[in-house]
DNA sequence: CGCATAACATACAGTTTGTATGTAAATGAG
DNA sequence: CTCATTTACATACAAACTGTATGTTATGCG
């Protein structure tokens, strides 16, 4: 039976304190914002000196980058869990459109990926982040479409980054108060749009 | 003949001080950031104290609102000026778009309206700006594309706020290198996707 | 066991922001 | 025109924050 804290590895304080620093960092910066925190409020939060964020981070910056990666993964990972590929092409998109929506309505979430992100890290970075984690589901659904259904043929990348941009514009819109329905409707037709096949049962059937 | 700077009238002092001050802000805020960007640097370019920049704005974040606002101002006119209403609706859309992008060249303007001004004063903030100069022009485009050509029916604000979040997020990755040909191309897709009828002449006429 | 290094804590210097206070110029009532 | 009031600034100040430099304690390892 060893003491409370008694002695632990060199590695094993690195990941405790950086898991802290980053646990800490991310609660305030999704309930204020970025520039509203400041670093003596988070290492007081997660029970630590200025001493230990500047020993594990270059700066504060370095630190809100490490947050906003850990949460790009959570959401992505959410995203890929809801849209399995035994769903057909059409089917996996809209059930991942609706998971991202889910995914973001996570308070603060917003902020930190598509407000505070892109302004503190630049558009590069965020881009950079994305392709590795969210994106990659979305290119590769909208591959699939487009093979399979014959989804109009389109620079892959920009359909990408164009779709990817109001999913999180409708993000936004939903947690600012807006109608849910309307923006997964327009999502919806924005993307049924590109299949020169009429979607199916998009015009709603007579019964009813 | 009276003395240069000799007696002038306080609407013209704060007028021109006011000008000043913006005009170098928003001269730094695009160079730089908002974030990188001090008060003294500002006042030291527009050749005024800090007492000035705090009497005539409530604080740095109402100056940089006032930037933003011409800013914004400036791109709205350009776009209207670009989409006649002689045009049929689809080709309003069209001109629009390419006119937006073209004013969105404009150095450092992606960074204030895209980047930086939403994190700084907030998408509600950002809305409201928007609605009042830029978005207008589109969603009257759009409704009068869905009127005339029969554009599918759909919640117009929502499909407003997605198109123009298409529109800036194409704005961006032109500015950072990306093929302006591919993204036009996707945003033309993506309102044509909108129109039950095929487009008139999306598959480009043999002819001319 | 003892030296090198990693993981912190503490102290410090430089900036920045907003405010409070002071001053000169313009405005307007009489 | 005069003078009191308000406006348009300039200057001084207090608080806070960031990054760095320096000091201390705990591991790693030969």
């Amino acid at each position: 039976m060893q003491m409370e804290s008694g002695r632990r590895s060199n590695r094993d304080r690195t990941e405790a304190t950086r898991a802290d620093l980053i646990r800490a960092a991310r609660r305030l910066f999704t309930e204020k914002s970025y520039a509203e925190t400041g670093t003596p409020e988070i290492v007081a939060a997660a029970g630590v000196t200025r001493g230990a964020l500047y020993h594990h981070f270059a700066d504060k910056q370095a630190l809100f980058a490490a947050v906003v990666e850990q949460e790009a993964e959570i959401v992505a990972a959410q995203v890929d869990r809801a849209s399995p590929s035994s769903l057909s092409a059409r089917d996996a998109l809209i059930a991942g459109s609706d998971a991202y929506l889910m995914a973001m309505g996570e308070a603060g979430r917003t902020r930190l990926l598509l407000l505070d992100g892109p302004a503190v890290l630049g558009r590069a970075t965020m881009d950079e982040i994305d392709n590795r984690h969210g994106n990659r589901s979305l290119r590769e659904g909208l591959v699939a479409a487009m093979r399979a259904q014959s989804m109009t043929r389109l620079p892959v990348d920009a359909l990408t980054a164009l779709l990817a941009a109001a999913f999180d514009r409708a993000a936004l819109a939903i947690e600012a108060g807006a109608s849910r329905e309307d923006y997964r409707a327009v999502l919806i037709a924005l993307m049924d749009g590109l299949s020169p096949a009429p979607p199916p049962s998009t015009r709603r059937a007579p019964s009813r």
